[in-house]
DNA sequence: GAAAAACGAACAAACGTTCGGTTTTATACA
DNA sequence: TGTATAAAACCGAACGTTTGTTCGTTTTTC
């Protein structure tokens, strides 16, 4: 599977990710038609990660966000709590895809070597495609509240065991020589994230992600 | 060279920080002596670095900073010209040392191999000792005005060349085999950033900078 | 014409910053 | 050593601005 294949399916599988917000936060949005709110939660929180991905999300004020979304102050909050609840809707919602889109054990193939970069592999599409959220999660993850604070601290850990489970079984297995995988593991996560967190490295440098994947493929396979 | 030994040298090296920081900007700090203002700048500058990196530089307030510092709040203004500043002063303090640290040519070795190592490991070191300053250079570089933000990024790439000209020299001597240096150290770079974006993650395990760095070491070296 | 949605002036709290007064420190002379 | 005095440093109430949030009204939708 290359990065096209995976865009096109992501963006059939999840027809509208905003939808689901809307769904999800049915209680406490106002809005009651989809039609009305799906469209604007789209501007809002696309222009929240515009605006809050230059300055931080606390730099961000409302009175910009509306003027960006066209949207006025007193109609923002009937879309969103507070300003607040606003953040933690949009780490929640990184947190669920990357449990839904990485942790989907259907998809995940049967051998752990193969399966260990199905998900280095699946991780970089889903952060291309959701970059701007991924960066936002990353950046914003430690002003959350302890609760929440702990989910993002397991999130981050998340991927990295499931990882590390891959190294394992393929060392008992036989199949690769791994000392230490949870080590091993750390040391591919900020590879991971580096391609989320630097875009304008490797945009300016003209890299894809599959190029991208395939060079950090052939750096770990060295090691094994 | 192992950390200790980093540490001592850097502790005798640069006496007192806070020193630099005073008669680098002596215009503008308003008290004159010293032996007052470098214990007070340490503990201003200290104290922003451990409230910023909980809940953001935006989200510290002046009133948190005196109360933490107890130094009243007109005081702080003798020391600092304005938040913003107090801001950028961090950042420059940051990529100053490493400029000097990693940048001095008389302690790089000449054999290139053992120069890119010797690069690795003094970054790590140095990201150790100051870690609560490289953390807040990097989440708080973007909030930077136009000017100070094209500084931001030479920085991050000011490593990276160093460790891509190394590649390149052994490369041409036939040390290695490195089919694209630019590449690679842009894979080296966020392995050595970890170290210091996630400490909580190494601490909880266990592991010291010394055994993170044989770590990477490997790593790499099992790719060249 | 009634329900749904959007609006933006208005409010209170929080913020960065200033400033006039107070305390501390250093210096000079007895 | 003790005291007077000027300079240096400190203090925190007060100021103006910005911020998140609310609410009564207007506009749009069905």
């Amino acid at each position: 599977m290359n990065f096209q294949d995976f865009k096109i399916q992501f963006e059939t599988d999840t027809p509208q990710i905003y939808r689901t917000v809307f769904e999800e936060n049915s209680d406490l949005i106002k809005v009651k038609k989809a039609k009305v709110a799906v469209p604007n939660l789209e501007k809002i929180f696309t222009t929240t990660l515009k605006i809050s991905n230059r300055s931080g999300f606390k730099g961000m004020n409302l009175r910009d966000l509306s003027a960006e979304t066209g949207i006025s102050l007193g109609a923002i909050y009937s879309y969103i709590e507070s300003k607040d609840r606003l953040l933690s809707m949009i780490i929640q919602q990184v947190m669920a895809s990357i449990r839904v889109v990485i942790g989907d054990r259907d998809k995940q193939p049967d051998n752990p070597v193969d399966r260990l970069f199905w998900i280095m592999c699946t991780h970089l599409y889903l952060s291309e495609v959701m970059q701007e959220w991924f960066f936002f999660a990353f950046m914003e993850a430690r002003s959350f509240k302890t609760e929440g604070r702990n989910d993002a601290i397991e999130s981050e850990l998340f991927t990295e065991k499931l990882l590390a489970d891959c190294l394992k079984e393929a060392a008992c297995a036989g199949q690769i020589e791994c000392v230490d995988p949870e080590a091993f593991a750390a040391m591919i996560k900020p590879l991971l994230q580096d391609w989320y967190l630097k875009p304008w490295k490797y945009k300016r440098r003209g890299v894809t992600v599959d190029e991208y994947f395939t060079r950090v493929e052939k750096f770990i396979r060295a090691s094994l």
